[in-house]
DNA sequence: ACGCAAATGCAAATCATTTGCATCTAAATT
DNA sequence: AATTTAGATGCAAATGATTTGCATTTGCGT
């Protein structure tokens, strides 16, 4: 994911291009991990790069909008993570142990889909899946 | 469901048994609607039932904490709502027009956590599931 | 009826997120 | 290159759901 690219995507859905649009898509982009507004503002702080917090929720929103990134909620988690989109369907799975969230890259749901239209009569738009579990490492500190 | 049971699940609970405690769980165990904790209060406000909101936050806490209730979390909702736990497993189906919620007495899970089970070497303790379209009425009113 | 721990009411606090408004900047236009 | 202006940002204050501290009340065992 060049600097360019990110440049490209945000031009390209007629938004300006702006440093903390760029820096926001950068770090995202590393990375497969969700991240939180608050964790964003925190990891640009430490790579001395001062935006405001409501620019940060602002930022996200619009590029949520953008479909650049994902906005993600998890169940007992008050606030929202985000991701950058990379168009691949996919689902969560969450350690309670450590709250580590790890993506799955398939879904089990395809079939059932159909079956539920025919059956309720309604139009499907999309899902969500997530597994809550214990991780290796924290399944071994359960006692 | 009398109200002898519900009063029996909040002594058998270690719970004192007090009016507002039985009046949210006959609320909820009459209906599988999803009641957010302000709806309830509205609801009992309307019956001339005067609890104050803390209370019945606390309240929908406790009987989370004990399983007589399910908090749940909705994509794109911020506050949460609540359900009588009726021990069925079951998931959502979410209207994005007209915000209905229709829970699904079926899982389309249970082989595929068993096969992510000895892929991720997780222990998985649960899932969430949630489907999201328009419904009959809704999908008429797209255009 | 008495005593105490638990439950409740009320007001204030909290936390994530949003908003109003003044200022600044990207980028289109002269 | 200077000018223009819609859109972006900073800052402080507002919001909305939920939680908490504390004084008062209530359920329930004695
Ligand atoms: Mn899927
Ligand atoms: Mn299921
Ligand atoms: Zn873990
Ligand atoms: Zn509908």
């Amino acid at each position: 994911m060049t600097k360019e690219r990110m440049v490209n995507r945000i031009i390209g859905a007629g938004l300006k291009n702006t440093k903390y649009r760029v820096n926001i898509i950068e770090m995202l982009s590393k990375t497969d991990e969700l991240v939180s507004a608050q964790e964003i503002y925190n990891r640009l702080l430490k790579k001395s790069i001062f935006i405001n917090l409501s620019t940060v929720y602002r930022t996200l929103d619009i590029l949520v909008d953008n479909k650049i990134l994902n906005r993600v909620t998890i169940e007992g988690e008050k606030q929202s993570f985000y991701e950058y989109n990379r168009d691949i369907h996919h689902h969560f799975l969450i350690c309670r142990g450590c709250n580590k969230i790890i993506p799955i890259y398939d879904c089990p749901l395809e079939d059932y889909e159909q079956k539920l239209k025919s059956e309720s009569g309604f139009v499907i738009t999309g899902h969500r899946v997530e597994f809550y579990g214990y991780c290796d490492e924290c399944r071994k500190n359960l006692i």
